[in-house]
DNA sequence: GAGGGAATGAAAACCGTTGTCGTTCTCATG
DNA sequence: CATGAGAACGACAACGGTTTTCATTCCCTC
């Protein structure tokens, strides 16, 4: 269902393309005048996920971090200082890991692969 | 310090080499007749993590899980069904995860991989 | 032994997240 | 435009893993 609430999200997240937490991102929707509950925000990422609009990333502390993102399977490069996401993908890496599984007597294989850095904005 | 429980958590994580939660680890014990509190299992995984004597893993739920590894970097192969785990190393992604990153104008460079399957056992 | 600093553990606090439930909204239909 | 049904909303409570608190106990040196 469209709703108000459920589009301020989606485009929240477009406007800023970083990996936040829910909590940050309804501040930042509180923040420019959208009144909105964090149940609903929860919940509007949690369908949006479902959907594979949006990426979640669980951070050193355990909250989890939601960004919009490209369908189809790719890696992040993640800013650990503003959040930012370069999206990449690297074939060399999916066979790497079904390879190195598979030798070992794995099946069903999957993989996360996520990679950490500060950007050059970041470092500057 | 040495004591009796920092010693029992240690010998219950090199008798299971399996990634499982403080709660799995103190319930563990508990059942083998260790007189433990599940604050002290936490204080112990906490400070092996510090040495870097065991490796912490975050599963879906948001749950930490500490296994005993080998020191120096290197990646799991983890059984999504039991937690077994094999340690297996990749020169092909540390320089991959590097490349990418420093293509995309990140320093400090860090990654995470790991590979869930269902291992042979649990798929049999 | 005696003393002091670290470790222990039961209970409370913490905090991100999810469930509850009465109210409000959306949208297809008349 | 009116209406009714089902979905979404949101304030609040509950949940659960983890951390903090603090009085007690333990380890180690002198």
């Amino acid at each position: 269902m469209t709703t108000r609430q459920r589009s301020a999200v989606r485009d929240e997240l477009v406007r800023e393309p970083a990996f936040r937490s829910a909590q940050e991102i309804h501040a930042s929707l509180r923040d420019t005048g959208h009144r909105i509950g964090l149940t609903t925000v929860y919940r509007a990422l949690q369908s949006l996920a479902d959907a594979d609009e949006v990426d979640v990333l669980r951070n050193d502390d355990g909250e989890s971090t939601y960004r919009a993102c490209s369908a189809g399977h790719h890696h992040h490069v993640v800013c650990r200082s503003c959040g930012t996401t370069v999206e990449v993908e690297g074939r060399a890496v999916e066979t790497w890991a079904d390879r190195v599984a598979r030798e070992h007597g794995f099946v069903d294989v999957e993989h996360t692969v996520e990679v950490f850095g500060t950007c050059i904005r970041c470092a500057g």
